[in-house]
DNA sequence: TTGAAAGCGCTAACAT
DNA sequence: ATGTTAGCGCTTTCAA
């Protein structure tokens, strides 16, 4: 038997029906009496028939393919993310597409061009942002797109945000309970509106207390929780806690109280933040502010089925999700 | 202004030329007089135009865009790999999904008819198996793929592979030259080829020692790796170094260490094998055989992009890529 | 409820 | 060197 390829028109032929009751069959939006679907369904079967996505793509103008667009795909947060992302889109008939880019080639509109001539239905975006003139295009093309971790913005809608605020005053708070009397904070960019808020979340706690508010700039990277880590030893040496804005930070910081005979927690207790898998690898296992990772990946990729499935519905609304202390070695006294 | 989508006939109509040499003009095989190219070229800047992918996909029955099919992208290895196959998929104009199913699903011709309906160029797998039927009918969809890592077949062509065998030598070699004198080894699945590779190699250098053999067989996981690494320190308390088949076994085995009170590397030193960024991470540092990760992504890509352009080229060949020992703490005497 | 036919936007013979 | 035209495989009016 050749593997021809089977169309729509074989079944058609083959059911005797029109190639109109096929795809009227296939698209289940219009009538079409019961006996014909038997009819057609068994041909189906038989002839092993699948719709060809590329030309349906292409009458239809839609791919039901998304993408997760970021620039930086070892970002630990990456795999985790997509594997909920992806689920999601299985299970609702979507691809996903990986899209590798920097910052710079987001705001080029030959890259949306291209994105469209594909007919990406829609992209979740979890780090670059997006000037005005890629705004407003994408708004034109009516490319529906959600935000999530890094990329989220207060100006900006359609997005999906953890409770970092309030996770931040858990972690400082818990830092206080367990007996610190001085504790510090390593943070995010200034420029991400998460670090923002995970800087405001110390400062709301520590504003509370007698304490005097200690803070140094980081980026969110191993190696700079290892830099900023040492600079504080040095001015702040007896600080006997930190709240670093994530866990990559905080476990690059071991490295630095080795250096400096540190054990931790005996001498410093530490909190991370996002509840990387990596937080129970290194030693001390790190305490953490837990960020639903799959639930954030899910409730995106719904969300942004959802726009492209509705596109009528203009506004799109931010979901806001807990988060969750986890206490272990790192804080345990 | 309205964003009415621009098609190669507007751009046909406006040079004054037709849609055909348009088309050849865009697809460069075939003559078109310089002057023409002129023109067309300055009508298509003027309306921005880019073809549109999925119409070309249509009609050329190809998509540009290949697959990394995986069971699980949160296997440590991916994202660094991805990165690579993304950068030369993308320099080569392909795109690159990412499939997350199940060996299961793998078996199931539906499962490709789907594949193929999307005229999905090509494929990459790093992790599970296809049976004998789902390569057949592979076969005669003329679908190709190339196997990395954990899919390297002996019995199958088209794949990258790194030297697994002489690898596991180096590890152990060194173990010996730093003194060890009873060198066990925690393999990987038995199942896995490249599993295997690793145990002959440890084998191989053991047999020339008055050492006998101590293998105790993992999977590959973290957990493992600690569990293994119990037994054998209940078994052999007396072992003083261990050659782990991957970093995760290794790192995990670090739990196990701290829970004997062994420590690494003055009580028992540690190699592990792959070169994940892991290793650099915790502590103590370990030491690896360090596989080119970028390169094995790179390679793969492009051979699979090269058998996709060249489908005449019946049978592929099999690369083989250096490994490298990276000596750190682990075995730092 | 079903069919005929005109697209969707591009490619590739075949002509000229 | 360029134009005509018939697809690629499916969807979707419009009629019946």
């Amino acid at each position: 038997m050749s593997r021809k390829k089977v169309t729509i028109r074989d079944i058609a032929r083959e059911s005797g029906v029109s190639v109109a009751t096929v795809s009227r069959y296939l698209n289940k939006n219009s009538y079409t009496s019961p006996e014909t679907e038997k009819k057609i369904q068994k041909v189906m079967e038989r002839f092993q028939y699948t719709p060809n996505a590329i030309a349906r793509g292409l009458a239809k103008q839609k791919s039901n393919t998304i993408a997760f667009v970021t620039p930086d795909i070892t970002n630990p947060f990456f795999p985790e993310l997509v594997n909920s992302i992806e689920k999601v889109a299985k299970a609702k008939g979507y691809s996903l597409l990986l899209i590798n880019t920097n910052e710079q080639e987001l705001q080029n509109l030959d890259f949306w061009n291209h994105f469209q001539s594909k007919y990406i239905d829609g992209f979740i975006m979890a780090e670059s942002e997006l000037n005005e003139k890629a705004r407003r295009y994408l708004d034109e093309m009516e490319i529906p797109f959600v935000r999530i971790d890094r990329a989220v913005h207060p100006e900006h809608s359609n997005s999906v945000h953890v409770d970092n605020f309030e996770g931040a005053r858990l972690a400082v708070r818990h830092l206080l309970e367990i007996g610190c009397k001085k504790v510090a904070h390593i943070s995010g960019p200034n420029s991400l509106y998460p670090a923002q808020e995970r800087l405001m979340g110390y400062q709301n706690v520590i504003s509370n207390t007698k304490m005097t508010s200690i803070v140094l700039e980081g980026d969110f990277t191993l190696e700079s929780g290892t830099a900023q880590t040492e600079k504080l030893l040095q001015e702040h040496p007896d600080v006997d806690g930190i709240f670093y804005a994530n866990d990559l930070m905080a476990i690059g910081a071991l490295k630095a109280f080795r250096a400096h005979q540190k054990s931790v927690p005996e001498d410093i207790a530490i909190m991370g933040f996002d509840g990387i898998r990596l937080t129970e690898i290194v030693h001390p296992e790190i305490s953490t502010i837990k960020q639903p990772i799959d639930k954030i990946g899910e409730t995106a990729t719904n969300q942004l089925i959802h726009f492209i499935e509705n596109p009528d519905e203009v506004c799109g609304e931010n979901v806001l999700l807990k988060v969750e202390l986890v206490e272990r070695e790192s804080t345990r006294r």
